[in-house]
DNA sequence: TTGTAAGCGTTATCAG
DNA sequence: CTGATAACGCTTACAA
């Protein structure tokens, strides 16, 4: 049906090695027939068949994409991210979600093997699995590289080829433009899910306001996991219960002055639920969030946040790739690349009453 | 390296055709022997070669995924969606991003198709291109389904297989919903881009507004382009810009009760305005928003919204594709899924004063 | 029930 | 500079 090598071959009557070589501009062969099988080539409409190329070459220019959090907007940027560089490259890539389970992640993996994939991004940071489990199921027999936005202890990667966030460069920046700004009464709001004592962001955030001489750590963490879960693909918030929640916070922390909310979609909720309660943003509270949905851009004011870097991490991600793909490199390196502070309008200079009060129901 | 049917069927001195038969649970073989060989294959951890697999049958098991707009929540669902079915039917899929542009949409389908997919799904509506493009570019030598979020008029598809949402539906729901609360005042949102004039959601929505006689709907759209931008990657309202455009909007147009946002992103970006210039929502004003982007579940209040009824969307798509890949079926046939209005608190009763006042600045 | 051999569409080695 | 030929790993008539 589609023509093929030994198609053109057969009509030049000529061997099919030629018409390969010709095809990719081999200089061996002689100017005059590459041009005529060239010209002949596009004449038939002849395109390459690369599964047979993949066969015969055991290499297939394609690289397998493992998705952990699906439903994300910053999953979507990266993977179109990590297309364009890819293609760029000559290289076609297969997605496959995860959920985020390190078993699921590592059937995929194989899969995608199978199917003959050069190499492979694994994204998710998998806070339920043991240091032993991450050591020993994500080794493949392709380069791999693991991805992730939060770190939960470095060690248990340290045989590995990863590019991950830091973190604490962004929390710094955050307080200390908050401290600058007047600020020393700062929270941080979290709704759990298992294994983020582990999380860098919380660890982190401790050293900073420890270090700012605020006090310990820990006082400042106001987390709840009622009101958060994962339904399905998404993370749920019960907006009714949350905002009860936040305002008996304020009710027993009247001296906050300022938030920095670990979920991008807490921030935006607590934004509005603020307003709602009659109490401005920034003017009477400062908020800060994390990663860098477009919406929060939207939101009234819009937020300042410590975002993921993504496009950068997806950069070195896909040359360690490169590196262990086309040039055999495997070595063990950890690339961390830092967050950053977006400055936006939601964190403003300190309010002059000691507490806040709540004036709407 | 990897153990292949070869080095198993050395190992047993018998040939690679009884192997291959074996591990296929062909019934020609006998079950001891088939034994025997899956045995073996387990304990050498035997995985076939899908690309010499591929090669051979002419099929790979591989789908390809345009995707069209990036970077957007919805997107990054419904390939967990299309991952899912596919792997369970034992697909894996490829996905590229389009940017939504006809030209490269085509050019990566090509590349796909070099690549030995075994169908494809185009997600995209191509606002920008003519009838004919549609009708003529969009034809593969591989099954193809579309997939369409809005149509742009459903002539261009007539001979394709497609998948869409039907918008009038939600609008008309969404419209019956705010009159039984009383409003008759409603406005429509939105901000343009190129060949906005097609898009059947305006034309539903001016349908809607006049067959309850309230009107003509042309005179119902507030819309501007100028603080939309499609930046890169992302959709980018200009806040500052649509601040002041949404006051001198409410000052011209005192009279309106009810806000539809086209974009979801400016409906989450109106509530948090309007808090902020003290208008309350649903009390002073109701609004509905479209598409069902989470962080609009987490407004305060929570959104009402049209809904794209993404799942039933994607789960239609994958059973015309496979209709055409695994029953040779290709008649065109048009699928229009309906769409959901969600009811949630930002569209309530209309409120008693004739006219709004904006109270803060 | 099993073996043999051709074929899928390339690339690569080795002669000529 | 070009042509044979083997090889990649699997499936599948056809024979035995």
């Amino acid at each position: 049906m589609a023509t093929t090598l030994s198609s053109i071959a057969e009509k030049l009557s000529i061997s099919r090695g030629t018409v390969s070589r010709a095809l990719r501009d081999d200089s061996q062969i002689s100017i005059s027939t590459r041009n005529r099988i060239k010209s002949l080539a596009k004449e038939m409409n002849y395109k390459p068949n690369l599964v047979a190329r993949g066969l015969s070459l055991g290499k297939t220019q394609t690289i397998g994409f493992l998705a952990g959090s699906p439903s994300l907007e910053i999953t979507s940027t990266m993977e179109a991210k990590l297309d364009e560089l890819a293609n760029n490259a000559g290289y076609e890539v297969y997605v496959a979600h995860t959920k985020g389970n390190l078993d699921i992640t590592v059937k995929r993996a194989h899969k995608l093997i199978g199917r003959g994939v050069d190499g492979l991004i694994v994204k998710g940071a998998f806070p339920e699995a043991t240091v032993k489990e991450i050591q020993t199921k994500l080794k493949f027999s392709v380069p791999t590289v693991l991805f992730s936005g939060t770190l939960f202890g470095k060690s248990a990667y340290s045989s590995h080829r990863l590019v991950c966030q830091d973190v604490s460069i962004g929390i710094r920046k955050a307080i200390n433009h908050l401290y600058r700004l007047g600020h020393s009464q700062i929270y941080m709001f979290s709704m759990c899910w298992p294994g983020w004592e582990k999380d860098m962001r919380f660890i982190e955030f401790y050293k900073s306001i420890e270090s700012h001489g605020f006090g310990k750590g820990q006082d400042r963490l106001y987390s709840t996991d009622e009101s958060y879960a994962n339904k399905g693909t998404r993370h749920i918030i019960d907006v009714d219960l949350a905002f009860l929640q936040t305002k008996k916070f304020l009710k027993s922390h009247p001296e906050c002055t300022a938030i920095i909310c670990i979920q991008s979609e807490f921030a935006l909720f607590l934004t509005s639920a603020l307003a709602r309660m009659g109490i401005r943003v920034p003017q009477d509270i400062s908020i800060v969030g994390f990663d860098d949905v477009s919406t929060m851009a939207y939101s009234q004011p819009p937020l300042s946040t410590i975002a993921q870097p993504v496009e950068e991490m997806v950069n070195s991600a896909f040359e360690l790739l490169m590196e262990g793909i086309e040039r055999d490199i495997d070595e063990p390196k950890q690339i961390a690349i830092p967050s950053k502070f977006i400055i936006r309008q939601s964190a403003g200079e300190v309010r002059s009453e000691k507490k806040i009060s709540i004036t709407e129901k």
